[in-house]
RNA sequence: GGCGGAGUAGCUCAGUCGGUUAGAGCAGUGGAAUCAUAAUCCAUGUGUCGGGGGUUCGAAUCCCUCCUCCGCUACCA
């Protein structure tokens, strides 16, 4: 039976457009699900937008929409973003789906029937105008010294009626997953973090409010809505069918890919909610870092320059993804400029992948008619070449295993540069006049190799890999890692060569004076 | 404040259960080649391994201390 896989993007806010970060987390995420597939996994990707609460509900104000209108436009462009990005998601989930309400509302029977929901009273400082809560650091003094909302409106105490669930009770049984399944929260510093905050001991957390209502109804209640995350993180079950048993198909889940900002909501909240319903809890957690943008947190003036659709307009969808893919050591926070995307690109796509497969091609379409030529006995250069090429497949899966992507980007990129060395070495441009048999041979041993580098540089470049593939006649399912092995036939029609990743030039935003 | 992490070549970083001349990529410099997207290949680093002290035959790697930066420290998501 084929091995299942499932793999989650947190869902996004769609409050605003969305910008770099939810670029960087769905190509990181979408690069891992590819990559899986390719190993033969049968792969569920889920990812989609978290549609509920205060936010929602007082930007859809501001633009004068009902909420339901206001993220139902703004889910489109969270949509279009994924296409352009060639994301590969199985799912869009919004939490606004009845089947999402179903779902929840479930999780929130069973937590119950366990008795870790209780009935409560969440208090703080209120501002009406606001329709917030604000803990007390957030608060600035007015002119008289009277307290004052950070945006400066009036707030007063204020309790409320809420239901909350004891995760007072969870200290124990998290503090023990952790140590029985240090994976859980990946990578390991994060792990340290959530260690600590845990030992440090855990409040009981207010999981409904009665103060907006966007957001799903609490079972048999009439003014109580769901809160923020036990609303937003069940998407991962209704994603897979939950409460339907077939949901079993997927669950547990092998990873939610997250930003570092959220590691404690799924690597506490969660697996404590999960606990209390009865329900298996998700195999790992994994908090990427943030881009930044020149090495700052991107703001809002810098503007549309910035937003991940224009960058993949100006230099590429593949360039930009095997750019935060390579340069990014996943897992830890990044920079990113548009000077760095082209010199990265055009070091690795253009120069050293595309340029390779390039002058191969146009050898072989100038000097074998156009088809694979024949390769013969092998050298000692060639079959060094074959070796390393051999090696590659399993080095990647290393360092897939512990999700690192950059590394395992760097080890195939090593292998393009070895060939590239294999090339030169060869020089079939001089074995053309002395020995055209030889200089076939090369040709067929260089195209074989950028077959297989082709092949394993899909889940970074799907787009450009898949035309390589094109070039040299490869089937469509002859494109998977199992079919590394599955050399060129020599004699079959190539059609003419074409450059596949493009020398960029870096856009110059103005000419001062 | 508490807990944790980091400071290594111009840039981004790898390397630390102590051990021959501290590495890679990019940038720079020199050379080769001309099949190719002026791409490629080869060669090339006088680095206080944050400062100081200590342990040791020997420390980037262990200990102490100081400096700097960063993360976590719950109900915005």
């Amino acid at each position: 039976m084929t091995e299942r896989y499932y793999i989650t993007t947190a869902i996004n806010y769609p409050n605003g457009r969305p910008h770099m970060g939810h670029a960087y987390e769905a190509i990181a995420t979408d690069f891992i699900a590819r990559f899986r597939r390719l190993e033969g996994r049968e792969v569920f990707f889920l990812t989609g937008t978290d549609e509920h609460g205060l936010k929602i509900a007082q930007a859809a104000r501001a633009a004068g929409q009902s909420p339901r209108e206001y993220v139902s436009e703004m889910v489109h462009h969270f949509k279009e973003m994924d296409e352009v990005l060639n994301i590969s998601y199985d799912r869009f989930i919004r939490t606004t789906e009845p089947d999402h309400y179903a779902c929840v509302q479930d999780l929130w029977t069973r937590m119950e029937a366990s008795g870790d929901i209780y009935l409560g009273k969440y208090e703080g400082w209120y501002s009406v105008r606001d329709e917030a809560y604000y803990d007390e650091k957030e608060l600035i003094a007015g002119d008289d010294g009277e307290k004052l909302s950070p945006e400066g409106t009036p707030v007063e105490w204020t309790v409320e009626e809420s239901y909350f669930f004891r995760l007072s009770a969870y200290q124990e049984k998290l503090l023990a997953l952790y140590e029985a399944q240090p994976d859980f929260i990946q990578p390991a510093h994060r792990l340290n973090e959530m260690k600590s905050f845990v030992s440090g001991g855990l409040r009981d957390l207010s999981i409904s409010r009665t103060s907006f209502d966007w957001g799903v109804p609490v079972p048999g209640t009439t003014d109580h809505v769901m809160y923020v995350w036990l609303d937003a993180l069940s998407n991962y079950l209704s994603g897979v069918g939950y409460p339907d048993e077939s949901y079993r198909d997927w669950w547990p889940c092998d990873v939610h890919v997250i930003g570092k900002d959220v590691v404690r909501f799924h690597s506490v909240y969660w697996p404590a909610f999960l606990m209390s319903a009865g329900i298996e809890l998700p195999k790992a957690v994994f908090g990427h870092g943030f881009v930044l943008w020149d090495g700052k947190k991107m703001s809002k003036s810098s503007g549309n320059v910035v937003e991940p659709l224009g960058l993949a307009a100006r230099y590429g969808t593949d360039q930009l993804r095997y750019f935060l893919l390579r340069e990014v050591p996943f897992g830890h926070d990044g920079a990113y400029s548009e000077d760095a995307i082209v010199t990265r690109a055009n070091a690795d796509l253009a120069n050293d992948l595309g340029n390779l497969a390039q002058r191969c091609l146009s050898m072989i379409a100038k000097n074998c008619e156009g088809r694979v030529p024949e390769p013969s006995t092998p050298t000692p250069a060639d079959k060094a070449l074959d070796m390393a090429l051999s090696d590659i497949l399993s080095e990647m899966q290393d360092h897939m295993g512990r999700l690192q992507i950059h590394s395992a980007l760097e080890t195939l990129w090593r292998q393009v540069g070895e060939t590239n060395a294999y090339f030169a070495g060869r020089e079939p441009w001089a074995l053309k006049k002395t020995d055209p048999e030889a200089m076939g041979s090369v040709l067929y041993r260089t195209a074989d190799a950028v077959r297989q580098l082709a092949i394993l540089a899909q889940p970074a470049v799907p787009e450009g890999a898949a035309k390589l593939l094109d070039l040299l006649a490869v089937p469509e399912n002859e494109r998977s890692f199992d079919a590394l092995g599955n050399k060129l036939r020599p004699g079959t029609e190539l059609p003419a060569p074409k450059g596949v990743f493009p020398r960029l030039e870096r856009q110059t935003e103005e000419t001062a004076s």
